[in-house]
DNA sequence: GATCTGATGGGACTTGGTCCCATCACCATA
DNA sequence: TATGGTGATGGGACCAAGTCCCATCAGATC
């Protein structure tokens, strides 16, 4: 059992995955993660701060939707801004290499409810982070806040739907084709 | 030390409350919660599911919300049933009497993360309970979900508003001006 | 080969949460 | 008065999550 192998925390991640789909999360113990991943608890907790966490890597993705937004052109209404976001986004995290990796970790947090509180908490950071970009660009404080949240349900639901096909398709096309969407059915309250 | 004093539920919660205000929530036990409220964290455990919950009474929101978006008058757009909803929770649940006890438990989930998760965890069931209502009154999916987020970011601003008011603001008429105001916003994106 | 650095192992400890059983208050009935 | 039933509580054993601290080992450097 060598020490020193790398790539510690994919394997712990990996590892996580298949025993929260062979047992359900709760009936996976921490102990038993590290030990599939030939690692200890002490190793595990060095790696990420708590169980749910193996299953939500980084924040990354805060810094880059607020980057894309950001590096959006000046006459982009917020709506827009967001679009080129999640093609950012899509570009450097949503690589058609992880589509399988999200439909799984899909189907698990979905059976689990506290993983959903985990995700539910991360899409309020990413909102905030995103209303945030928006109001730098000038965007009035209540129209950023209701596009960020727009840009949220967009993201959740482009997620669903790229992790959901056989393969091949853009994250980036996805989210803008939900977002046209949205605006329509926005119109519609 | 008598057993049997009523109002158990309510003792813990306001005991909880003053414990997370004094100390912080990480730094409070189930057991001293318990103790404060003369009682024991087998008690505890009986009235609540686990420690972040003695904040989150009951899950009864949700079918208000469903109840007051399904009594919407017919001609109703899906945010005016929306609207119509947090009229009838600020009747039945955000009584002027729990304002006080509303900032209050307010500054305390702002101040931890724990709480957070739990409050945005309700905060998706309170969405997909509105806009399943929305769908129910043959509003089309798509155009659910929008209200519905919508309806819970109005709720979320107006519940702010309302418990950071001196008192006499009524909540479902903070929240209908909450939801022009995000009408207007929405516009603009 | 000695030394330094950083990742790992391991064990003690606290707390959240579960489970099971004993105990007690209150109520009804005889 | 007593007797039994019901439901809420007390209490303790137990497991897993998470923290802390220190020992250990691999690899790089000199």
């Amino acid at each position: 059992m060598a020490r020193w192998q790398p790539n510690a925390s994919e394997r712990l991640i990996l590892a996580a995955l298949e025993l929260f789909e062979e047992r359900g999360y709760e009936n996976t113990t921490v102990i038993e993660i590290a030990e599939r991943a030939g690692l200890t608890k002490s190793t595990f907790f060095r790696h990420f701060p708590d169980k749910r966490e193996v299953l939500f890597g980084g924040d990354t993705m805060a810094g880059l939707l607020a980057k894309g937004i950001a590096e959006a052109p000046a006459t982009a209404t917020p709506l827009d801004a967001v679009a080129h976001a999640l093609d950012v986004v899509g570009k450097e995290v949503f690589t058609p290499d992880r589509r399988e990796f999200a439909a799984r970790r899909l189907a698990v947090i979905a059976a689990h409810p506290e993983l959903q509180e985990r995700e539910a908490l991360k899409g309020l950071g990413l909102t905030a982070s995103m209303a945030d970009a928006l109001t730098r660009r000038g965007v009035p404080g209540l129209t950023a806040s209701v596009a960020a949240q727009l840009g949220a349900l967009a993201m959740k639901i482009a997620y669903e739907r790229w992790s959901a096909t056989t393969g091949g398709d853009d994250f980036g096309e996805l989210a803008r084709q939900t977002i046209t969407d949205l605006r329509a059915a926005g119109t519609l309250c």
